[in-house]
DNA sequence: ACCTGAACACCGTTCAAGT
DNA sequence: ACCTGAACACCGTTCAAGT
């Protein structure tokens, strides 16, 4: 009648071990197992009856983190508003989950999700009029333009802590900042216009 | 007259520790303590005399691996090609030891030479007539891509591991690629032109 | 000043044992 | 099938002891 082996229905999941770790990822930026299985009311031991080992809880993360991500389904007839579109809810789910960003760069992408955002920006630009070569380079571009930004947003202090040998050209620039999320995102997006705008130039060149 | 306490010239220094780490990073894409003092022949302890910790080596690391950056003296007068000069050079840094950055991440950059590349990129934007809040979004866009970029040349797999449910149009976009270094640093000019001449538009509107 | 070796608290993972 | 607890090999860091 206490809490004993083994419960009548199972206490984890796959899907309930990354909600958690997430969680933790928020609040502590790191994750340990221990802890994890803590704050599952759980032993450590007990988690790999349900995912293979820390690597793949990661890669559950990321499928969370992505699964928000909103893909247009027709061809809306605008190929910029569509990368656009894309490449904002990319973004914004990286964003969303900032400090989980460097867990996931040393590691290979599997998630269904997330390869699904290179197949829908690949048909744009393919609808668009891009030989495959040149999408190729678009998708990359947009690709690391995100998650670059996204890297940002997540290690602000990366760029904004200039120390006294700074030069003053650095330190008006910081001065004129705005608040640290707003600027996240609005910098994101200028940078997206840019790249669109490019793009949009050697399309028709 | 043999291997004791204490050498009578110090068998380690900040500057060997940093290498011989970066040295395991560009073979195994990790490090640890004991494997470094290892290659040092020295024991994990000894560390400690030279440096505070594990988080310190990685810094050092950043700093050795952006020693090489090329900072152009004075004012070339054709402000893109010098923001063109700087952001190749950090890029070639960064991609040097791909597999260091994972590591640098997450972490906060206090490294000097690290930051003389925003004062210069915010020097040469500010002869080039930006105004302050300008600089910034330009500074953040040219770094958020560089980080981007050489993440995707660290992590290449991390794109091009389509599987069979990836649509025929992002299929056809892998098989226009080059070989892989070569694609990511063509990628990396493409994009950095786009960007430089979306910041020219900026400018000139 | 600088290296060693033992020690500590912790980690990820495995596995027998329980139900 | 699924949880526990003990165990293993490893890690980063500290510190007394040596010279």
């Amino acid at each position: 009648m206490d809490a004993m082996a083994r419960p009548s229905k199972p206490k984890l999941s796959p899907d309930a071990i990354a909600a958690a770790a997430l969680k933790l990822i928020d609040k502590h930026g790191e994750f340990t197992l221990p802890q994890l299985a803590k704050a599952l009311s759980v032993t450590a031991s007990s988690l790999y009856n349900h995912v293979a080992g820390k690597d793949e809880i990661i890669e559950l993360m990321r499928g969370r983190a992505m699964s928000a991500i909103s893909l247009p389904d027709g061809d809306s007839g605008d190929w910029q508003e569509t990368v656009r579109q894309i490449a904002t809810s990319y973004w914004e789910s990286y964003s969303k989950h900032p400090r989980l960003i460097p867990l996931l760069t040393s590691h290979t992408v599997r998630d269904r999700t997330t390869l699904r955002v290179y197949d829908a920006l690949a048909q744009t630009l393919a609808q668009a009029g891009f030989p495959p070569a040149d999408r190729l380079h678009a998708i990359t571009i947009i690709d690391s333009f995100v998650l670059g930004s996204a890297l940002d947003a997540a290690a602000p202090e990366i760029v904004w802590e200039a120390n006294d040998s700074s030069g003053h050209e650095f330190k008006e620039a910081l001065d004129a900042g705005l608040q640290l999320e707003q600027r996240a995102r609005l910098t994101f997006h200028k940078g997206l216009e840019l790249i669109l705008l490019g793009l949009g130039n050697i399309r028709s060149s």
